[in-house]
DNA sequence: CTGGCCATGTAATGCGTTACATGATTAG
DNA sequence: CTAATCATGTAACGCATTACATGGCCAG
């Protein structure tokens, strides 16, 4: 599993609280590692206990105590064997798909309704994803030298989801015409 | 979850056994929904004990005894109620993409070799879905017509790896280009 | 005054993976 | 003789989701 070293990769860039963590879930890495914050704040318990991470913590007015956690010199070690190992290749598990697959048993109406709600969601993170890429065309050639990595998972974002539009439309358009059973 | 409901889904088209199923997640739909053996042989259990399948036993030579599970009335109907509900767009865990991300503290050699182990394997993939879409031409009309939403799905897949293979070409050409630090 | 965001967690349950167990048949 | 495929499961563990709990701040 990798939200153990997903949380190495943040954190050896600044050190953070579990809740700045969560949000670089949902903004900066939601598109291909998501997680909630139940596990998050489980999560770096543990790997506080396992020696990865140590934290200072700090008290605030009005919101509960806070944990600033830091990566260690034996979590930078783990992250970097981690980053020289073989993962596995991403496994998806779509419902949409099978609902799609099973076509014949559902009303086509209600079937191509749900193809254009989850279109609708996919338009949507597309547009965020523009947005971040035009944050980064805004930088200075030594900052984009800087963002280099994160950009190119952000391609594979923009481009995963521009493939799964142009799916989308063709499947609404196909199962919208209404001569297509007809000879 | 879907697992139960694809689970559903394929025992809808016709009676099988657990391992019968367990070779149609690795061949026809396991490029959208993936479950071990281990996964659905328990889950056909739990199926059976909700009401939702039956089984026949049947006895073989040399090999274990065999249960052909087939979907009950009760099965279908939350099937049908299922197919007419909304379901969760497909949540994404690619580890490949955290450790790109985290580019700067690897050896680039090591993680070019590393994409292009997984370019390999998705070729591979392509290859597969491209030699069922083959199978899929070959058909009459009438059989096409008759494993259309399959055939959509399929799209998807073919499309899913063009657009990753694309994307990880890329890549590998910039991080190969040994000019690329030096300007 | 309501809903959303800030902010941190625990507990129960459900789902998925890995390891283990068994044993026959077939292809190289 | 060896590895792969056929074929069916159980058990332990690890990971993810849902529900619950608490409470302040801010915008409409």
């Amino acid at each position: 599993m990798s939200l153990k070293h997903s949380l190495l990769v943040l954190l050896s860039g600044q050190p953070s609280t579990g809740y700045e963590l969560s949000q670089k879930y949902k903004k900066a890495i939601g598109f291909f590692w998501q997680a909630s914050h139940q596990q998050i704040y489980k999560q770096l318990k543990v790997l506080t206990e396992e020696g990865f991470l140590t934290f200072e913590e700090q008290r605030q007015q009005g919101k509960p105590d806070t944990k600033r956690y830091q990566i260690t010199g034996e979590g930078l070690d783990e992250l970097k064997r981690w980053l020289s190992s073989e993962v596995k290749p991403a496994k998806t598990n779509d419902a949409l798909l099978v609902m799609l697959y099973a076509g014949t048993h559902v009303d086509r109406a209600v079937l191509v309704k749900e193809i254009q709600r989850h279109k609708a969601l996919h338009e949507k993170n597309l547009k965020k994803l523009e947005a971040i890429q035009d944050l980064y065309f805004s930088l200075g050639k030594d900052q984009q030298k800087e963002y280099r990595f994160p950009y190119l998972t952000l391609k594979r974002g923009l481009l995963a989801e521009k493939a799964w539009l142009e799916w989308a439309t063709e499947v609404i358009d196909e199962l919208s015409d209404p001569n297509h059973d007809l000879e």
